[in-house]
DNA sequence: AACTCATTGTGACGCCGGTCACAAGCCCAC
DNA sequence: GTGGGCTTGTGACCGGCGTCACAATGAGTT
């Protein structure tokens, strides 16, 4: 087993270069050096909180490993979840570019590897290296899009079993594992799908088990089964 | 009157210099004439469509002059706007960036002036140009804060006075001229704006007439008078 | 003025889903 | 094992708001 100290950004780029999105993937060798110099590695229990809303941005953080969840809150305790980030993602990349306090909190879902660069050092670096600048701006570009369908998803869709259907078939594509078969890893509790689709965590039983009555997918444990793919592919695009 | 082509670039950032998000303004000037060289402005109406959902991106556009509304479609019609954009901002970016189809449709609410850059060339302009790469995150970046808050708005916002009240005090503070006291303009149909916040039109007519029965807010023809900003401010916050 | 078309205003109805309340599993610690 | 904490599962209730249907106003044209 690998120690926690051993996983530098490089490796991390090893272990997740199948996205394409991956923010420091692909630099140039010497420059990735640069970041080397200046990060620092830590590791996080599950349920710690990276950074809050409204704090100011203090740096970046690649999450070399875990994952993690994040999510806005209103005053009286309601809360979405913006997105799940994955390993090789960064985190706290808009509030180092705007220097406005994070809008969203950072919260870890299972136990983290995760390194911080500083936002001066990583403005320096940016400024130095416009390859990389570009590469930022890709990764906020990415997160628009997500960010936006996720607008969509609320705004349009105008019943729950519409909503669902559509994240379902979002983590089968875009999910954990590459190996996105009809049968994956979904590690929320209903509770937070709830929170990611804009329902009570309620309606979300009551949905998911509508849906396996009716053969269309099927959550047992921890393990989504897609039994139906076009009758939920149905339901999305209602 | 000015007559449309004497709006090019650097005019428009005379006109916008308050917007701090803008976009090329601040730029060195000899960096601004690469611009210059490789852009094309042109004139639209009212109605005018510049780009739509699912289409190849073909470059950035700059609004020199006017209104763009930005939507995105459902299959059966259904619409949700995801914001206005207003002279200075840019159009485009994330498709130029990304190189993905654009998501949302671009349809000018009124006669606009437009500056156009061929995708390749923008890339190009960026890769000869680190501060404008970074400018260019920026904007990503301020577009990405913007989709974040519809989403909480949208997600977390659970009765449509509380939405609608939310719009109205953004509306009274980034709204169209800086002139922002409690009388403005808000040219925009009930339609539309039940599409900025996830409602129908019935509603929107509805809660507006509620408000104005409580002496909260009027709009009367296109004019939006805040009357009560404290009340609306609660509800917003609820 | 008369006509057209877009927008706004209102009533009635019905249902989805939020909320409350509590039961039933599950997992982990001790 | 037994207990306490989280999850998940269900029933009952009811209110907000989407939808349909149509009237009323306004704005622009001829």
């Amino acid at each position: 087993m690998k120690t926690p100290q051993s996983l530098g950004l490089t490796e991390s780029c090893l272990e997740c270069k199948l996205r394409s999105a991956n923010f420091f993937c692909g630099l140039p060798a010497a420059n990735l050096k640069a970041l080397e110099a200046v990060k620092y590695t830590s590791g996080y229990p599950e349920g710690a909180v990276l950074f809050m809303e409204g704090q100011a941005p203090r740096g970046i953080m690649v999450l070399c490993k875990g994952r993690v969840k994040l999510s806005m809150t209103s005053a009286e305790g309601r809360a979405v979840i913006l997105r799940i980030v994955k390993a090789g993602e960064v985190l706290g990349l808009h509030g180092a570019i705007s220097g406005e306090p994070y809008q969203s909190t950072a919260e870890t879902l299972e136990p983290c590897q995760v390194s911080f660069i500083r936002r001066e050092d990583f403005l320096t670096f940016l400024r130095q290296n416009g390859e990389a600048s570009i590469r930022a701006a890709q990764q906020l570009s990415s997160d628009y899009h997500v960010a936006c369908e996720q607008v969509r998803s609320l705004g349009l869709a105008h019943s729950v079993p519409e909503k669902l259907a559509r994240f379902l078939l979002d983590w089968a594509t875009n999910g954990q594992e590459p190996k996105s078969g009809t049968r994956m890893k979904l590690t929320l509790t209903h509770e937070e799908i709830g929170q990611m689709i804009g329902t009570s965590r309620e309606t979300v039983t009551r949905t998911l088990s509508e849906f396996k009555g009716k053969q269309l997918a099927a959550l047992r444990g921890s393990t989504l089964i897609i039994q139906n793919k076009e009758a939920l592919e149905n339901l999305a695009n209602e």
